[in-house]
DNA sequence: TTGTATGCGTTATCAC
DNA sequence: GTGATAACGCATACAA
């Protein structure tokens, strides 16, 4: 039951007296075939538990109903989600998905990119590693006739398809409802500013400051503090600064916040009256926690359907030129307890 | 730059005057060729930026360096971490995944294997939806010589390679342990009983309290108890009976349990003191909620690194008899406050 | 070591 | 409406 050779046409066309083109256009299902064989066809085929094999008719038609996809971590919340999102849509259209992940190593990235490549996939979506050193890469997809879409971490430069979260806008509603909730001195903790989402959540931080005629302090923004250990790291420099801050905002990500909030707690800073707390990404432990915390929800299952929508709709239709366009999302404040500072009524 | 093709073996071979089969000799790297031409054909393929076309050699070798993989939710962290497992390794292998997700539907779950059925993908690795309803789907890809893995929720009766948490033994540890605090009436929250890890969790809590002379109430187990808006019907109802239970046990998941703890939380229960609540998983919530939460950890990402490994070693190399093997997981218990009645001290 | 010939399973382009 | 045949790009058995 092994190594069996599994049914093709031509075993069909063979049991039925036919020819092998014929099987074909009864199964391909849109030829000129008369119902009579069609019908007798289909049934056989299904006798014989014909299976189509994908890699032959692909590679004849000479292209790939499949789409790949890549990024830093399949099993973060966000991207799990645009992976679900993806997922949902392509489905539909009868597609498939090759997931990949480039565990945040620029070196692997190209690998997986030269994966995709062999296995000509229609499309390529990507979200850049966060050692991100230069897009050759990407320019070789491109090159090779691939559609490339890049989604919220991108490679600037590179003139493609792009869906982004405007993070400068949400960077800048998180430090303006901060400030309006009465926090006179707001750090920062950032990412790594190769990355083009964490050079507009500081540019949104900046332009909040500056609108508000608040001072730009360097030394309450934090330059590596993405995770919750180096939240925590920050927060214990920040808290024990001179003059410390009275509020946070871990623009690089909730489980930042989350190191915050902990070491708050452990330093009996009461959150939010004395610190105020901000993260980014609403995971979804962000309002179970006490308090709750406040963040920034980026739509990533509806941003996934976005992303292969578009495809589908302004990409693969070769009828229309495929002008690159830039897709941008509005992220939503959700406003919880971290940051309630003047209010009674704590949901947590 | 769009439609232009891609340059092939034949187009290096013209350029050198050679043959393609010496090409593709050379590309492979592991047959006879000279070291000189070796290298002028590597480095040709290099300036015409050859990429190989994946369609074309698997079709010609008759197999696929891809392994698809069915879960019910992408985006659930149980299954986004046994993908992250998964490609771990099959990365390090050349291998390929192709992601479906059935959505808990048994007739979607159905077309997603008959996809990669055609994508001629060399394993499938499976967890069965919910709503799973007979295994002939299952049964086909082993007859179309697809080498087939299923993992934590299986079909019983199919003999193929599984991997399992020992479900039984570790809800068997969890109520033991509840029994050992002082907690005297247990619940069970549940899922679907067509499911064997929910079988096998109503098992072994059941051998726990047999174990320990303790009755077993039908009352107190309450079978649709999946999500946290159920934990919660569930925990509501549980807590009005003229007997209520003084633990709960919400066997399905932590977002169950921590329904339940919403509830005691809002009922003004105290937990742990008056109520013990223990769930499954190890979501990451779990240790930040207040009090955290007692849980099973079922270390997702080895178990997908196991799976993988599992194809390597005992699955393809055709050398030895691929007998269906059952790999057995113990999950470990994590105490945290939820259950920790007697203790002072507590880690939240 | 290199070249020749053939086939993997399908679809597309001809004929008839 | 149906059949014959070539081709997609690559790998391999065989001959040279």
């Amino acid at each position: 039951m092994k190594n069996q050779k599994r049914t093709t046409i031509y075993d069909i066309a063979k049991k039925l007296n036919l020819n092998a083109s014929s099987v074909s256009r009864a199964l391909s299902n849109n030829s000129n075939v008369s119902e009579a064989t069609r019908k007798l066809i289909l049934k056989t085929a299904k006798e014989l538990n014909y299976k189509q094999n994908s890699l032959a008719s692909n590679l004849r038609k000479g292209h790939n109903q499949t789409i790949g996809v890549i990024v830093p971590r399949i099993n973060q919340n966000f991207f799990s989600n645009i992976i679900a999102g993806l997922e949902e849509v392509t489905y539909q259209k009868g597609y498939n998905l090759i997931i990949c992940q480039s565990n945040e190593s620029y070196a692997r990235e190209v690998k997986c990119v030269n994966t995709l490549i062999n296995q000509h996939v229609s499309c390529i979506i990507i979200s850049v590693s966060a050692d991100f050193e230069d897009d050759s890469h990407l320019k070789n997809v491109i090159d090779q006739g691939i559609q490339l879409i890049q989604f919220d971490r991108v490679a600037d430069n590179l003139e493609t398809f792009k869906v982004l979260n405007d993070n400068e806008q949400a960077s800048m509603e998180a430090v303006s409802h901060l400030i309006e909730q009465g926090y006179k001195r707001i750090a920062l903790l950032e990412g790594p500013q190769n990355l083009n989402i964490f050079k507009q959540r500081r540019e949104g931080y900046i332009a909040a400051l500056k609108k508000h005629d608040f001072e730009v302090l360097p030394e309450l923004m934090i330059e590596n503090a993405w995770t919750k250990e180096l939240g925590a790291v920050a927060t214990r420099k920040l808290l024990s600064l001179p003059n410390p801050p009275d509020a946070i905002f871990a623009s690089t990500s909730d489980f930042s916040a989350l190191g915050v909030l902990e070491v708050a707690n452990k330093m009996g800073v009461v959150v939010p009256d004395e610190l105020g707390i901000c993260g980014y990404s609403n995971e979804s432990f962000t309002e179970i926690t006490t308090p709750s915390i406040t963040t920034i929800d980026q739509y990533s299952v509806s941003m996934g359907k976005t992303i292969a929508n578009l495809f589908f709709q302004e990409i693969k239709p070769e009828s229309k030129d495929a002008v690159p366009k830039i897709v941008s999302i509005k992220p939503k404040l959700i406003i919880r307890s971290s940051t309630l500072k003047n209010k009674k009524s704590r949901e947590t």
